[in-house]
RNA sequence: GGGUGGUUAGCUCAGUUGGCAGAGCGUCGGCCUUACAAGCCGAAUGUCGUGGGUUCAACUCCCUCACCACCCACCA
């Protein structure tokens, strides 16, 4: 083996062998356990959201494929209705060409090789990741299985009623000119203003030039106004309900009404009433039975409705025009600052326009009860239980769904028109004249809009898996065990697979929820192409240089102007480029950053800690192969030793842990507790320990054997439980193992998971062992207090040792000799003379370094004082406690007595470490 | 306005039935000791956001407030 750690050498051949071995697909044996991927966007790449999520469930995955479970890790991909409409517009436009131009067939053909041209890069990247998904079930949501799934949906959801057409304000994209959902619009806090404007009144009674004054955010609507509302209790108004006003810039007369929407603090108390341009004035229309004046082209240019010279200009070129017009005619009364939501797309950030349009809606309130239901009753557990209330929370207050998108890129809704305009829905043209009975010579024809990239996805835990056939796999792996997947999505996705798997499988789509928190940056922003700070997971495994690095950063960026700060900030960060820490390091980081809270700090330097330690194991299992070397381990008399038995008592500690760590989804605390052991209880201790006894001439054949099963065998345990988290480097020193460990699997990630074994556990040994590790503490603080040399042995003298102390000194001698490096250890009788010395004391025992010109006095003392001023402390505590009645009457009978032991024991060390001062000033003076 | 999460060492974060505050990184000192300098040995470091309450005992349970994030709704 390589003396150093290189996962370039190793990680690619592994997943080769693994992906043509097809130890990926279900075995067909065991307890069914499927998680589905949460699908990535087909010609997307993988981001450092998909490298945390992804390891976390290939982590999961891996160990119950160790347990012997029959699993499945489905894979797919997602069409990404807009997003990938999006990226292919934009590569036309690159050429010259808009899809109008050349039509809708030729455009989904464009799209369709787009998508077989990059649709790779992402299954590749996740290959690189090491991610053990079943490539021979890989499905995408445009499949014909899939896409058939998609219209038995939707054609049951329609003949009960619980899909329809209708005319409503919806949130409309006008770059997409597309409607979008109430879960795609991202309200964003903005700084804008408020226009005051003055709308004549129009009355005999009331003196000529009266005005209402009507405070809007958006002045351009008012083209589209129906009416000024004001709020019926309104004194100020009573008398003006009823009237007309004259609509500026219009020619049309709109009245004044009365509403209870209206605040009658808020401004002027008067508001701008435009149904068709604003979801609140468009219920107070319903109320009023206001005429909906739209005002705007698909685009939100300004249409026919609004007056001649303002037609045709685009929504912020038009509210120029009319701030000033208004201006000229001394109707803006004044404009102050105001800060206010910003309607936004989710995709493309284009400001959202409410427009009054034909779209197909879900009913979804018949849908939403049973969905909450078995979050209610447990059927579906959430983890971290507290996304529920959000869940309950939008689930009870939810809207009807809009799954209609005038896209080309999805799923065609299966409805046919007639010339009047009937509509029939069924799978096909055929099967719906066959279902209306239709005769041929009706013309139909097929509804344009394609349906919401959700709709689809929501289906995605049984289409998969074959439904709506009854297939094998469906019957075996439905209901999924667990999903994975950000609190981001759970009104997009997670909640509308429960609706959609309740309503369609009778049963819920899996049984747990896992929510990952969202990786930010060192700093804590967001990571986004547009501020630049992204990380790629391939770039974290393979190492990117500087320059590289800035300009994949600068490079086609929406926001030009950004490049220069974007690559300042790079550069600071980065000055070196970022290493190549290989993927090993990067899972298990992943998962020790997996915190329950909702953000998470991606810090390099965490990165860097785990690659370390992944060259630790390395080089344990270097050091494990070289004692093994030309060893016969066939031998029949096998002696182990304190230290054997130990690691393998501590090593059922941390199998148990690792166990329950994965079984509760505490990937941060399974990654702490195998760090922990494998560092500092298997390398630090044990190896050391196992010098002893290797190194040892005198040291029995049986001893040596006793000690080198153990090393293999601990080293074995400690690949398995790494395995699920560090894939490729345990498999890669396993497969050197098993020469030494005989076996037929053929592959780590076949073996199976380590059992907790209660008979290996042993507390006297772990006791005996801790005393060990305190004398030798005791000593190496001395020793670097007191800058002796590493490599300067000494003599330790023993005083007032028990007769347990002076027992596990005889077994012990030769690990105290190797490990604390002593010259030799003696005994003190009572008799002895105590020299001048350092001292540690390991209970009530003392440990003496004789000075011999090895301690400096003063040194000592003042490490003396130290020590006691600490211990006086503890114990200033202790007799506080001990002196409250309230505490020794109160408290359990035993935090009592352990509370006059502590207390006893350090006045008792204090008095010891006096004593040692009080000699060291004789010696001194 | 409703809701959620957070506030613990210089930094990033653990702390699961209330009983002596932990890790990694960083810092300081000493070491190329035979698996590992991507390493080894040693050391320092905390009003556990504020103020109350419950309790013999609170980082932990309850309440108040502050600040930082985020989600939902929304006043034009």
């Amino acid at each position: 083996m390589d003396k150093t750690y290189n996962p370039k050498d190793i990680e690619k051949k592994w997943y080769e062998i693994w992906e043509q071995q097809s130890y990926f697909t279900p075995t067909g044996k065991g307890d069914p356990y499927c998680i589905m991927i949460p699908p990535p966007n087909v010609t997307g790449s993988l981001h450092m959201g998909h490298g945390f999520q992804h390891s976390l469930m290939d982590t999961l995955i891996r160990y119950h494929r160790m347990q012997g479970d029959n699993t499945l890790w489905q894979v797919g991909t997602d069409h990404a209705g807009i997003s990938t409409q999006m990226v292919v517009e934009r590569r036309l436009g690159q050429q010259g060409v808009k899809k109008h131009d050349i039509g809708r067939e030729k455009f989904v053909a464009e799209v369709w090789q787009w998508k077989n041209q990059s649709g790779g890069t992402i299954t590749q990247q996740m290959r690189r990741l090491g991610n053990s998904v079943d490539w021979l079930q890989e499905r995408f949501t445009m499949d014909d299985q899939l896409s058939n799934a998609v219209q038995t949906v939707f054609v049951q959801l329609y003949d009960e009623g619980l899909i329809y057409r209708g005319k409503k304000l919806v949130n409309w994209d006008p770059h997409f000119c597309s409607a979008i959902s109430d879960v795609e619009v991202i309200n964003t806090e903005e700084q804008g203003h408020l226009w005051h404007i003055r709308y004549p009144i129009i009355d005999q009674g009331v003196a000529e030039k009266s005005f209402l004054i009507v405070a809007t955010t958006r002045p351009e609507t008012m083209l589209g106004d129906a009416a000024v509302a004001v709020h019926p209790d309104d004194e100020r108004y009573q008398h003006l309900i009823g009237k007309h006003i004259q609509l500026p810039l219009t020619d049309r007369l709109i009245p004044i009404i009365a509403d209870s929407y209206v605040d009658p603090d808020f401004g002027s108390g008067c508001v701008k009433i435009t149904p068709a341009h604003d979801f609140n004035d468009y219920e107070v229309g319903l109320r009023h039975q206001l005429p909906q004046i739209n005002i705007f082209t698909v685009s939100a240019h300004l249409n026919e409705n609004a007056p001649k010279i303002y037609q045709g200009l685009e929504r912020f070129d038009a509210r120029k025009k009319i701030i000033a017009d208004l201006e000229k005619l001394g109707l803006l009364e004044k404009v102050v600052d105001h800060t206010l939501k910003v309607p936004r797309a989710d995709r493309g950030n284009t400001i959202i326009e409410p427009y009054l349009t034909d779209q197909w809606f879900v009913k979804v309130a018949p849908l939403a009860q049973p969905a909450i239901d078995v979050v209610k009753s447990g059927k579906i557990k959430f983890v971290p239980e507290n996304w529920q209330n959000t869940y309950f929370q939008w689930m009870e207050n939810i809207q009807d769904w809009c799954i209609s998108r005038q896209l080309w890129w999805g799923h065609r809704i299966p409805a046919w028109y007639d010339d009047a305009g009937n509509i029939y829905v069924a799978d096909n043209e055929t099967e719906v004249r066959k279902k209306y009975k239709l005769s041929d010579n009706i013309k139909l024809s097929q509804e344009e809009d394609v349906l919401d990239t959700w709709f689809s996805s929501a289906l995605w835990p049984f289409s998969t898996l074959g439904w709506p056939e009854q297939t094998e796999n469906f019957k075996t792996f439905y209901p999924t065990n667990v999903l994975v997947t950000g609190f981001d999505i759970i009104f997009f996705w997670v909640a509308r697979m429960i609706m959609m798997g309740l309503k369609f499988t009778g049963k819920v789509p899996f049984h747990e929820v896992y929510f990952t928190g969202l990786i930010r940056d060192a700093e804590g922003h967001k990571m986004s192409k547009t501020k630049g700070n992204v990380l790629d997971p391939i770039d974290l495994i393979d190492g990117i240089d500087l320059e590289t690095l800035v300009k994949k950063r600068i490079e086609g960026l929406m926001q030009p102007w950004m490049a220069e700060k974007i690559e300042k900030n790079t550069r600071k960060e980065f000055p070196e480029g970022i290493a190549a820490y290989g993927t090993d390091a990067l899972r298990f980081t992943y998962c020790a950053l997996a915190t329950t809270g909702r953000d998470i700090r991606f810090d390099l330097s965490r990165l860097e800690g785990y690659r370390n330690f992944c060259n630790k194991i390395w080089n344990a299992a270097r050091y494990v192969f070289m004692q093994l070397e030309n060893q016969d381990l066939t031998e029949d008399k096998v002696e182990l030793s304190l230290a054997d038995q130990w690691i393998q008592s501590k090593l059922q500690t941390v199998i148990k842990e690792t166990r329950k760590h994965l079984e509760t989804y505490r990937f941060d605390l399974t990654a702490q507790a195998l760090y922990e052991f494998v560092w500092h209880e298997f390398c630090d201790w044990y190896l050391e320990l196992s010098k002893p006894v290797l190194l040892n001439e005198t040291a029995s054949a049986a001893a040596k054997l006793g000690t080198r099963t153990t090393l293999i065998n601990t080293l074995n345990t400690i690949l398995k439980l790494l395995h699920p988290m560090m894939p490729f480097i345990t498999e890669e020193i396993w497969q050197q193992l098993k020469q030494y460990c005989p076996t037929e699997v053929p592959s780590l990630m076949l073996e199976k998971f380590p059992e907790f074994n209660i008979k290996l556990k042993v507390p006297d040994t772990e006791l005996e062992v801790e005393w060990l590790q305190q004398v030798i503490l005791g000593i190496r603080n001395i020793r670097g207090e007191m800058n002796i040399a590493p490599s300067k042995q000494f003599k330790v003298l023993i005083n007032k040792a028990s007769q347990e102390d002076q027992d596990r000194f005889v077994k012990n001698k030769r690990f105290l000799m190797t490990l604390a490096k002593l010259e030799s250890i003696e005994t003190l009788t009572a008799n002895d003379q105590i020299p001048a010395a350092a001292t540690a004391l390991v209970n009530k025992m003392e440990l003496l370094i004789p000075l011999h010109g090895l301690v400096d006095v003063s040194a000592e003392s003042t490490r003396l004082n130290k020590e006691i001023e600490k211990f006086e402390k503890d114990a200033a505590r202790y007799r506080g406690k001990l002196q409250n009645s309230k505490f020794v009457d109160n408290a359990p009978v035993a935090i009592v007595a352990e509370e006059k032991q502590r207390l006893f024991d350090t006045e008792s060390a204090i008095t010891k470490l006096k004593n040692k001062l009080e000699q060291l000033q004789l010696v001194k003076s």
